[in-house]
Formats: structure tokens, sequence, C-alpha cells
DNA sequence: GGCGTGACTTATA
DNA sequence: ATATAAGCCACGC
């Protein structure tokens, strides 16, 4: 059992559907703020995809790394749509709109 | 424990 | 905005 990891997932499993996390935030959640790399790692292994939406965690600008598992940002962005969300123009979410507060559930 | 790598972040040029 | 550097932590060898 490794807390850390189990922290991550269980931060992950907490965004509300229609928000979306930073991984700095994730990290932030978990514990550490510095976990930010750590975050993506832990999203990577992915051990439940069912319950941990990778595609509800962005980067810093509201927007996913080219390696996302799923087939690229084009499937993240699909996903975060029917989940309510409205992409910008630049192809990144609205986080001053869409960033999880980590206060809800 | 060291070294390289990585779904990150911040700072500097 | 892009590139480079350094920092952080975890995994595999």
């Amino acid at each position: 059992m490794e807390n850390s990891y189990q922290k991550i997932y269980g931060v992950v499993r907490r965004i509300p559907r229609g928000l979306v996390a930073t991984y700095g935030q994730v990290a932030a959640l978990a514990g550490n703020p510095r976990w930010s790399r750590v975050v993506g790692y832990a999203l990577h292994v992915n051990p439940d995809p069912e319950g941990i939406p990778c595609y509800r965690v962005v980067d810093r600008e509201g927007r996913t790394s080219k390696a996302f598992a799923f087939g690229g940002s084009d499937m993240q962005r699909a996903m975060l749509e029917a989940d309510g969300i409205v992409f910008t123009l630049d192809g990144r979410v609205d986080l001053t709109r869409y960033q999880w507060d980590g206060i809800s559930i």
C-alpha cells in the first residue's frame, strides 16, 4: 500500500464532472505540490481508467500533454466536452471557469 | 544509492 | 511564444 499514488488517485477520483484539475493542483491536494511529475506518472500507469478520468487532469494552461493515452488531446477534448466543458479557440480549457477548487465533494 | 527518463512547474533568455 | 536550465519525485536498471 503506497500512500503517494493512492492519494493522487483519490484526488483525481474526486474531480467532479464538468470540472478539471491541473497536475500541480492534484499534487497539492494529494499533499505535496512537487509531485507534478509523479502525478503524471501515476496517471500514466492509470490502474483504473474508469475510476480515474485522466482526461480531467490538465496542465497549467488547461491543456494535456502530447503523450496522452487515449489517442491524443483530440480524444480528451471530446471527453471533456461530453462532461459539459467548453474549449477555447486555443484548444484549451478555460481554467478560470472550469478549474476545480478542490472544495467540492 | 546512482543514473536516466518522464502525462510537470517555474524561471530566465 | 519557444528554448533552455534547474528543481521536484518516482520507477527501472
